[in-house]
DNA sequence: GTTAAAAAAGACCGATTGGTTTATTTTAGT
DNA sequence: ACTAAAATAAACCAATCGGTCTTTTTTAAC
C-alpha cells in the first residue's frame, strides 16, 4: 500500500478534495457538514478527528483549489520560452476553463472573495494571499519581458497585472452569470490585444 | 398619514430596504430569518404575512438593490448631455462605489450572481435581467454616440459594453477582497483610455 | 365609537445546524 | 498473532433553521 501518506494524511487530503468543489459551488454558508460527510463518505466522527471545524475544512478546501489552479497556470507558464507566450498561455488557459473547470464551480477566488470579504476574516486573507500570488506571477512575466527588451521599457507592469487579474475575474463572473463563454472570451481578446498594444515593442 | 401606500404595502418596503444589505453582505445562504426579524423590527409571523418564504424575499431585496443601482445610474447619464460624457459619469459613478455604497455589501450583480449562479435559478435569472439592462444601457449609448458622429463608426458598441461591464465587476471583486479602492481606480482609468482611444474619432 | 378586516405577535413545529462524546473498528509496529 | 494507538462510527447535544398557526393588536371604513 501507500507509505509515503498515512492513513491521516491521506484521509484529511480525501476530505479536502471531495469537500472543496462543494465550497466551490454552494459556498461556505451554503455548505453543510451533511454535504461533506454525504461526500467524503466518511461521519462527522471521521471528519472532526481530522479538523477542528467546518470553517478549518474551508480554509484548507479554498487553498486546495487555489492551488490546483496556480500550480497549472504555473506549469503553462514554465512551458513557455517568451514573457508573451507566457502571458498568452494564462489567457489561453482561461479560455476552457468554464467549460472544464479545474475546480467545479468557476474560480474559486472569485467564489470564496466575495462571499468572504465582508463575513469571514480568515477566507478573505486567504483570498488575499492567493490573489498577491497571481498578480506578482504576472507583474514578474512582464518585468522579465521588459528586461528581456521584450517589452517596451516604460510599460507599466503592475499596472498591467490588476488590469489582467481583474478583467479575467471580471469576465469568468459574467459569463458564468450567463451561461456562455463568450463574454469570457471578449474579455481575454482584449487582454491579448492590450498584450500587444501596450507592452509589444 | 401617508396614504399613498397602505400599511402592508409600505411594511413590504421596509422589510425589503431592511433586509437588502444582509443579503448583500451575508448572501443568501448567511442571512437568516433572525437576521431579517431583527432588521426590520418584526416577528415571524409579521415577515411571512407580506412573503411566502425568505427566497422571495432575497429576490425583491435584490431587485430593491439593483434597482438603486441602475436609477442612479441612469440619472447621472440623463443629466450628460454627450455619449461620452454618458459614458465618463457612469465611471465616475462607480470611482465612489466602495467608499459609499448606495447598497452595504458592494455590488449586489456581484454579490448575487456569483452566490446563484450554480444554486438558486430564480435569483440568478434575476441577476441576469439586470445585466442585459446595464449592457444595452451602455451599448446604447455607444450606438447613440456613433449616430451622432461622435465615435467612430466601426465601433463595436455590443463588444465595448461587455468589456465594460465586465472590467467593472472584476474591478470591484478585486478591490474589496484588498479593501482597497485602487484596483478599481486602475480599472476604471483604463477604461476611460479605451473610450478615448477605441470609441472617440 | 363601533366593527369587521387586516396586520402582527408569539408560541410552536419538525428538521437541520455545527459540534462533542463514547464506543467500536482498523491500523501498524512488534 | 498481539497489542497499543489511531481512526472512524454512531449516538447525542443544545441551538438554530425556515416555516406555520393561533391569538392578539392595530388599522381603517362607517
Amino acid at each position: 500500500m501507500d507509505t509515503s501518506l498515512s492513513k491521516a494524511e491521506r484521509t484529511r487530503q480525501l476530505i479536502i478534495e471531495r469537500s472543496a468543489p462543494l465550497f466551490n459551488q454552494k459556498g461556505y454558508a451554503g455548505t453543510s457538514m451533511q454535504d461533506i460527510m454525504a461526500a467524503s463518505g466518511l461521519t462527522k466522527g471521521g471528519i472532526y478527528g481530522h479538523f477542528e471545524s467546518k470553517e478549518e475544512i474551508a480554509l484548507a478546501a479554498f487553498e486546495h483549489s487555489a492551488g490546483i489552479i496556480t500550480r497549472m497556470i504555473g506549469e503553462r507558464v514554465a512551458a513557455k520560452e517568451t514573457a508573451s507566450d507566457k502571458l498568452k498561455a494564462i489567457l489561453q488557459f482561461y479560455k476552457t476553463y468554464l467549460f472544464s473547470p479545474p475546480v467545479q464551480g468557476g474560480c474559486p477566488v472569485l467564489n470564496t472573495s466575495v462571499e468572504a470579504d465582508d463575513t469571514n476574516p480568515l477566507l478573505r486573507a486567504s483570498v488575499v494571499k492567493v490573489l498577491n500570488r497571481l498578480h506578482k506571477a504576472v507583474a514578474n512575466i512582464v518585468l522579465q519581458g521588459i528586461a528581456n527588451g521584450e517589452f517596451r521599457p516604460e510599460a507599466d507592469a503592475h499596472r498591467f497585472s490588476v488590469l489582467f487579474v481583474s478583467m479575467i475575474e471580471g469576465g469568468i463572473m459574467v459569463s458564468k452569470a450567463y451561461g456562455d463563454n463568450k463574454y469570457l472570451n471578449t474579455v481575454i481578446s482584449q487582454l491579448e490585444h492590450m498584450l500587444q498594444s501596450e507592452l509589444q515593442i
